[in-house]
DNA sequence: CAAATTTCCGTGCACGGTAACGGAAAAATA
DNA sequence: TATTTTTCCGTTACCGTGCACGGAAATTTG
């Protein structure tokens, strides 16, 4: 029960509440003697502000920034969408707005600029997907420095000073692809479509995920033979060109892992050559992915939640701003799913 | 932005803010001329309360009844109290308290006394779990009655009165099982553990989980041979000689799937019985559940989130209550998940 | 010691809404 | 028409907190 008001804790100090939120502010203008007195009984009654009415009182409000890749719909970025909208429409009446900035995930200088553009709208906090870890650490660093709390989501670098992350466990995610695909037996020989900008610079998260697919074959699957083949999302004759040609030489392969969010770039080929009877595997619940899975052209899905991660690294970025709570855990791996065409559609 | 008060809105129907506030509150006391005039002004400025404001300023506080079956911890239902808890930590500030509410769940005089008590205490919102149907319909007129609004969770029945409703897909869940189970070939014969204090009074959700479980067999696996052994909860000794029959007969059945949340009570058997190789698939995720995950006694759980159920038709009410905002859906099926000893970690 | 500063703190209005109180206007009654 | 009753509505005192203003007390200065 928040029943103990500023008044009370005037009138138990024998001052007036001018003074005791002058204290509760760490506005100046105090005598050591009276704040003293003044933090006992508030110790002694343990009082907490009451949040609406400071909000009500005091109509300056404050803002958000949203630091997230530019992401047309139906691409990857765009899932993080509803939660950040949700998030936005729960903090609106506490009078903070969520400003969305964003950047090319593949241009270093746009994040630059995007960072520099922040730490000028002076936010209240900031939400960071960390694709550029060298420059986020500078970031974050000035952020400290203003005393700025952030979060990250999706993917965290080496830092000391984040509040909160959510994200999903990478390499764990890898590892379970693998034991979902490899459970119809009989699985000897494994095709993994690398779907890529540039091989040499792939992103962490999708090497960490490599890492753990690659893991459980060697544990578990040691004769399976894994091959990869490369694909470049802005190529699609070349996709077609390549797959044909790999499925030429290994006929037999039936089984299909891709490691990032675009396997349904494969699934017109597969869906053209009436290819059937394959175990298709493949992350995250992109649009075009759930169709896939519906048609059964891919058979499952792992996936997290990245509109839950947003909406619960914003909520919690709120709460430490507006009723300054520290949330329980500080890095929070979010749980994966498996999607089957069954379970899709309540997704 | 809320930025239209109810000054505004009074200034320009050329009335007093008391007048604007009764017409707020259908309080009696307004002329037909004015009512009009100041709902017209208000659909015009898309005037909307400060909730915050008004509950400052209206110290009532209320309560919402939660009325579910009693359970020890590791038992089903207790699956939804960090839900119930999290909801209520949310509505604390708002002046709302959850008060729950038990009932046996095989005694309907226990059920009757609850919804007596609930009515009692008049409270300003209601969950249920409708586990007695007919009952259940007698409670709910009488809630409609006196206005108070309720939501469903876990079961729904036919009412037309209900706020919101979250639930699992049951008859799906069902099929989905089926799919999991079956996906390790060969399958020619299941054995399906049918955990039930009463055989002929199996509960409805239960009953039509394992409606969609048969039909995807017959659809799919048409020779597929499902072998059913009734097994009672309190009985652990009747367990063990009924499975040691059972698969004397029958050595070679490797499929095994219940349609309740008590699979936990035959891994026992499983472990002593060194039984391996097997394709184990149930559901929930009970504490005993996931263990014999992570052993890998049981492969996969099929679980639904009556955490996040409880949570967000607590919410959806609360909403109502205090925003008197409308869920946007009334019917909810949350998302299916499937676990394995692999992301049950990060559940 | 008087005057000028500085330090400390009380007062009062504002935020947007609630609801009781009581008075003016309209309607009913005599 | 005068009086009573009813209907309608304006006024006002809060709710708990923020913050600006200004004054009293304490301290420094001349």
């Amino acid at each position: 029960m928040g029943k103990v008001t500023i008044i009370d804790v005037a009138r138990l100090s024998g001052v007036s509440k001018g003074t005791v939120d002058r204290v509760l502010h760490n506005r100046e203008g105090v005598s050591a003697k009276s704040r003293e007195k003044i933090l006992k009984v508030i110790g002694e009654l343990g009082y907490e502000p009451n949040v609406y009415a400071s909000l009500l009182a005091s109509r300056k409000s404050r803002s958000i920034a949203v630091l997230l890749p530019d992401s047309s719909p139906g691409e990857f970025w765009s899932l993080y969408a509803s939660g950040i909208e949700k998030a936005g429409a729960a903090a609106e009446p506490l009078n903070i707005s969520l400003e969305r900035v964003g950047y090319n995930q593949y241009e270093l200088d746009s994040f630059r600029n995007a960072c520099s553009k922040v730490l000028e709208m002076a936010p209240a906090g900031v939400v960071i997907a960390p694709l550029f870890k060298a420059e986020t650490s500078l970031f974050t660093a000035k952020l400290r420095e203003k005393g700025i709390p952030y979060v990250f989501i999706d993917t965290k670098i080496e830092d000391d000073g984040y509040l909160v992350y959510y994200g999903m466990p990478m390499y764990k995610s890898g590892y379970l692809c693998a034991d979902i695909l490899s459970v119809v037996r009989p699985c000897e020989e494994i095709l993994v479509v690398r779907i890529e900008r540039d091989k040499f610079r792939q992103s962490d998260p999708t090497a960490s995920r490599r890492a753990g697919f690659l893991d459980y074959i060697e544990e578990r699957l040691p004769e399976c033979v894994v091959h990869n083949v490369f694909i470049d999302p802005k190529d699609p004759k070349g996709i077609e060109s390549r797959l044909r040609e790999f499925f030429a030489e290994h006929p037999a392969v039936r089984h299909i892992a891709t490691f990032n969010s675009r396997i349904h770039l494969i699934t017109g080929f597969l869906e053209k050559n009436g290819m059937q009877g394959l175990r298709v595997v493949g992350f995250d619940n992109l649009p075009a992915n759930l169709d896939a899975l519906r048609k059964d052209t891919v058979n499952v899905l792992i996936t997290q939640h990245p509109d839950e991660q947003a909406a619960s690294a914003i909520r919690d970025l709120v709460d430490h701003v507006v009723f300054k709570k520290t949330p329980p855990r500080r890095d929070n791996f979010m749980h994966m799913d498996i999607l089957t065409r069954y379970n899709v559609e309540y997704y």
